[in-house]
RNA sequence: GGCCCCAUCGUCUAACGGUUAGGACACUACCCUUUCAAGGUAGCGAUACGGGUUCGAAUCCCGUUGGGGUCACCA
């Protein structure tokens, strides 16, 4: 299946709080069917809730597109021709939409209390059926009276008491809903900001979205934007719902069972690219079954029809080891020092990026996942101060005796590279009739005050001549 | 609870009526080896259950069970 029309999409999320990973999930799809199309993918903001309100994160949600490399055609940030892309900006447009469907009698004013709206609902809840709103059969002059006497109301959707409303996915057969099933949603509060299902319909109409791409959540509410679509005369966009992602239970991603910011991902080092790779494979495989791909030939191959419908669980380990893959395979020695660098920096560790940084990168890159894991494991390679655990004091006491022997070898080895550095070893231990296990560890315990450590020659020869001498100096007293 | 969606190894998934049900992560073992990793090899491990349809079902149909979502003047 192709579209042989350009295809619009949208990402439509609420600065309520971190950058969501199910934001960058479903953005990720979103963008790329854009791109393939050669159509646009939209980013607005849908921030009608004033008490959800959180005001850095519309920001913060820009910065991780932007760091995702899932960079919107249009957007509050970049404009575009259908702005503004912010709904509290397009506020007066809503309210017109929604009293054009009073006119038409697809909806209608209510003035139920939250207090009288409990209790119908209660009630209903008993009788088993949808809530019923008593408004609904008032005149329409007298109702239309008591709103101009500026009484408060909320204008609700009309929804037919017989007949159903069938909603096609792309994804599923189609989805029948009774329609004594959907209540009356309210299109428009009292304070004039329209709802969710009110803004995004007008919007996606006049944005001109092809393509809702959404989260399986939206499922439920989707027969009252067919509705509503239908109420306005409007063509209605295709729908496909991807799968939640989920915690190891199976519930819906949440912030307690899982980190679900991408700030936080940022900030453990993953690599967006290794994020990316990852998201895609919830719900989706490559045909190939290759493992590793990146957005642009993500791009090739992706086809929406293909997305499976279970509900992935979000698994960090496998995320880790996708994000070691990209340090180990996809990314080069340079890069991954260069970003290295750039995380280091960003946490406070000032280090030069030099040969000697290159080379403990270099070294160090097959042992680690994610950039967090990287100071605490070379500690010894920054600073004289490093502790010894237990096993490498064991080592150093082992080896007590050849220590003085063994620093003097390398003080006045002709050449220190690692494999003159090797040569040494094994000539050392060759003369002692020692094996290379005896004589390696109390050097990699004075030098490093951990077993735990890249090959010796190696690591000698990025620690320097200097330290090391220092170091097994030290030790062997 | 009503409505809706979903269902293959622990996890992500392949299979588009015919395969010893394949791969990846994780786990285990072995190899490599100066430690730890990385890498290599092997192993463990699944069609939720019950009925149909069919020569033949993981695949199609029905039911059951299980999981999830949703029932706001939140999105």
């Amino acid at each position: 299946m192709l579209f042989p029309m350009s295809v619009v999409t949208r990402i439509a999320p609420s600065p309520t709080g971190d950058p969501h990973v199910g934001t960058a999930y479903i953005g990720l799809f979103n963008h790329t069917l854009a791109q393939q199309s050669g159509g646009r993918f939209i980013l607005r903001i849908e921030d009608t809730d004033r008490n959800r309100y959180v005001p850095d994160s519309e920001k913060r949600i820009f910065q991780m597109m932007a760091w995702l490399g899932l960079t919107p055609d249009e957007s509050p940030l970049q404009g575009g021709p259908n702005g503004p892309y912010r709904q509290s900006e397009r506020f007066s447009l809503y309210g017109d939409y929604a009293r054009q469907l009073v006119a038409s009698g697809h909806a209608y004013y209510a003035f139920e209390t939250s207090d009288e709206l409990a209790a119908l609902r209660e009630q209903a809840q008993q009788e088993g059926h949808v809530i019923a709103i008593p408004s609904r059969d008032l005149d329409p002059a007298q109702a239309q009276a008591r709103v101009d006497a500026g009484e408060a109301a909320v204008i609700r959707l009309k929804v037919d008491r017989d007949g159903e409303t069938v909603v096609n996915d792309l994804l599923r057969d189609p989805i029948h809903f009774a329609n004594t099933e959907i209540d009356d949603k309210v299109l428009l509060k009292a304070d004039g900001f329209p709802t969710y299902h009110l803004a995004n319909v007008v919007d996606d109409h006049l944005m001109e979205v092809t393509h809702v791409v959404r989260a399986e959540e939206w499922i439920t509410s989707t027969p009252i934007h067919v509705l509503l679509y239908r109420a306005f005369g409007w063509a209605e966009p295709v729908f496909a719902h991807m799968p939640l992602l989920r915690n190891a239970d199976k519930s819906k991603i949440s912030k307690r069972k899982n980190p679900t910011s991408v700030e936080w991902y940022q900030q453990q080092g993953y690599l967006p690219e290794a994020m990316l790779n990852f998201l895609a494979t919830m719900g989706w495989t490559h045909p190939e079954g290759q493992e590793l791909f990146d957005l642009a030939e993500f791009q090739r191959v992706f086809r929406l029809e293909d997305v499976t419908l279970g509900g992935p669980v979000f698994d960090l380990a496998k995320l880790r080891w996708y994000n070691g893959k990209y340090l180990r395979e996809v990314l080069s020695e340079d890069e991954v020092a260069r970003r290295l660098h750039a995380f280091l920096a960003q946490n406070k560790v000032d280090l030069p990026l030099d040969d000697s940084f290159r080379a403990v990168t270099r070294l160090m890159t097959p042992r680690i996942d994610v950039f967090a894991d990287f100071m605490d494991k070379t500690a010894y390679f920054w600073s004289d101060d490093y502790p010894t655990d237990e096993k490498a004091q064991k080592a150093i006491d082992a080896g007590k005796e050849l220590l003085p022997d063994l620093a003097a070898k390398l003080k006045n080895l002709p050449v220190w590279e690692a494999a003159s550095i090797k040569q040494m070893f094994h000539d050392y231990a060759e003369e002692k009739g020692l094996k290379m296990g005896k004589v390696m560890p109390p050097v990699r315990a004075a030098v490093a005050g951990t077993m735990e450590s890249p090959d010796l020659p190696e690591m000698l020869e990025a620690l320097g001549r200097e330290r090391v001498a220092a170091r097994v100096e030290k030790a062997a007293r």
